[in-house]
RNA sequence: GCCAAGGUGGCAGAGUCCGGCCUAACGCAGCGGCCUGCAGAGCCGCCCAUCGCCGGUUCAAAUCCGGCCCUUGGCUCCA
């Protein structure tokens, strides 16, 4: 059973077989920092993250890069604005480090490197003089533009006809350029007063024209899509295994930078490319620039962690998913339905009915199908619908042989909370650690003490002041249960 | 206009590559029952789809072929 992925270079879901047998070199083309995240950025980093804990899981050791872009026209048009910073590079810090808590707080795996653009410029300008030297690239008034004419396979990706392509980049570029579709790897001068104007949020503060370096077409700015080329072969190798972003970066982005990579190196850049599909509000994409967006903090905070991950890998990455309130609330039960079910088992495996003698055929099946549908859905381009689907299933068994039995047996059940974490935990992310939905410390003893009082309240037959005490404590976000065996609770996210 | 993806039950969303186990997965919502002081959770069961439309191929199609309609994304910054 091998992994099969759906590439957009040949359109079809093939094997997924990497150069090395061993490792994979995985590049993600990630944000421009002029803004905070929002759930469309979490979604497609969500989804490569489990791409990227499903390749370790198969035993590859991935490598993989995933830059920021800090030198961008949408974050100087924000320098000088409240407190965001004074310069570029100070504007882009800010949103960098927001990024990285964001990343942290979704539970994403690190990458081996963040590389920025701005620390890679003499990268850049020699990928650019390779080019020139190589008869792919020209120099036009400081500026550098890519030969589109001297790639054969241009458009190949995308899909693009040559001669469809109106023109690329800024109007005042046209008259520079040999070809319409021709874009700039490096570009004189700093960013122009308009392509400011165009993302200003704050028209009071004095505009910037941004950062410029030397180089030996004079000062100027690397082109957009030159900075991916040059930071992947920098941090990994001439040809990677995996591309993947955006599905709104097919075009022209990933078109170019195949483009330029392949014109300079000679050789394929990448094996596959994978690209994840957007995600929409009200019909329409969300993005920061129409502003219909719910940032990552926003998110998490509202809904938690587990509920979050789970609405967005509720979907496969390669199709779109829309926002709706009743989508997330369908997530919030799915996760709280493999947390319950999570903490039962694990209390059952550790109490004194989980014993060594018993043995249960019925959860024994159901743990090994759970693994067989689960490997399977992933395997078939990382279906992580049908792999929650697969641990939902595992659910109603361990709760239902748990109800049905007074005596458990041990190995069966620990195979099941094995594979709640191996699968729910280290492949889809899920946290199903002690406190993942609330605080600890002295909360808990607080609300034991309540439970005591409650718990007397029951026994003396005050249903009243019982009830009053758990509808309470809901408002606070602790869900009260009464089972046999006593009251237990959970903390939640409370009103 | 060109390119791409998609149209499956009230919602959400797999399956479409390799046609039959799909009388359509998992789930949310709803309904009934068990359990419970009640509630929740859990369990058992039920309800709701012939898979955008038309035609074709086939013993057999959500799945293959052709045409059409509609939606979204890209062609300007964007995960």
């Amino acid at each position: 059973m091998t992994l099969r992925v759906e590439n957009t270079l040949t359109g079809e879901r093939e094997p997924f077989e990497p150069q090395d047998p061993d490792s994979v070199l995985l590049y993600y083309c990630g944000l421009t920092v002029s803004d905070r995240a929002h759930l469309g950025h979490a979604r497609t980093w969500v989804h490569v993250d489990v791409m990227h804990r499903w390749l370790e899981f198969l035993g590859y050791a991935v490598r993989h890069v995933e830059n920021f872009t800090d030198v961008n026209e949408k974050i100087v048009a924000r320098v000088g604005e409240n407190d965001l910073g004074d310069s570029e590079n100070a504007v882009a810090r800010g949103f960098v480090e927001k990024t990285l808590d964001d990343m942290r707080a979704l539970n994403l795996k690190r990458a081996e490197v963040y590389p920025r653009v701005s620390e890679h410029i003499p990268e850049i300008i020699d990928l650019v003089e390779r080019l020139v030297e190589g008869g792919h690239a020209y120099e036009s008034n400081g500026s550098v533009y890519f030969d589109v004419g001297s790639f054969e396979s241009y458009g190949e990706l995308s899909n693009q006809r040559l001669d469809e392509i109106e023109s690329q980049g800024e109007p005042d570029e046209r008259s520079e350029k040999r070809h319409p579709a021709d874009f700039a790897l490096w570009k004189a001068g700093g960013v122009s007063p308009e392509a400011v104007a165009e993302h200003r949020h704050d028209e009071s503060v004095e505009p910037s024209s941004g950062q410029t370096w030397e180089s030996p077409w004079g000062e100027g700015r690397p082109g957009w899509h030159i900075e991916c080329s040059a930071m992947s072969m920098a941090h990994l190798d001439k040809t990677i295994d995996i591309h993947v972003g955006g599905r709104d970066l097919v075009f022209p982005h990933h078109e170019n930078e195949r483009a330029q990579s392949e014109a300079a190196t000679g050789e394929t850049f990448s094996n596959y490319w994978l690209h994840a599909d957007l995600f929409a509000m009200d019909d329409e994409k969300m993005s920061s620039s129409l502003g219909n967006f719910i940032t990552v903090d926003e998110a998490l905070a509202d809904y938690g962690l587990n509920a979050i991950r789970t609405f967005l890998l509720s979907g496969s990455y390669n199709s779109t998913q829309t926002y709706s309130e009743s989508a997330i609330q369908e997530a919030v039960e799915r996760a709280e339905r493999l947390e319950r079910t999570h903490e039962r088992a694990v209390a059952a495996l550790d109490g004194p009915d989980a014993r060594t003698k018993v043995e249960d055929g019925r959860l024994r099946d159901a743990v090994d199908d759970t693994r067989e549908a689960f490997t399977t859905a992933m395997n078939d381009d990382f279906n992580t619908r049908g792999a929650l689907a697969a641990l939902l299933e595992l659910a109603t068994v361990i709760n239902s042989r748990l109800d049905a039995e007074d005596e458990h047996d041990y190995r069966a059940l620990k195979r099941a909370v094995e594979t709640f974490e191996e699968f729910g935990e280290g492949v889809l992310g899920l946290s199903f650690a002690e406190g993942a939905t609330g605080e600890v410390g002295i909360a808990d003893e607080l609300v034991e003490l309540l439970l005591d009082v409650r718990e007397s309240a029951r026994e003396a037959g005050d249903y009243e002041r019982a009830d009053e005490l758990r509808t309470e404590l809901e408002a606070l976000g602790v869900e009260i249960q009464d089972t046999d065996d006593g009251p237990t609770y959970r903390l939640g996210a409370g009103e």
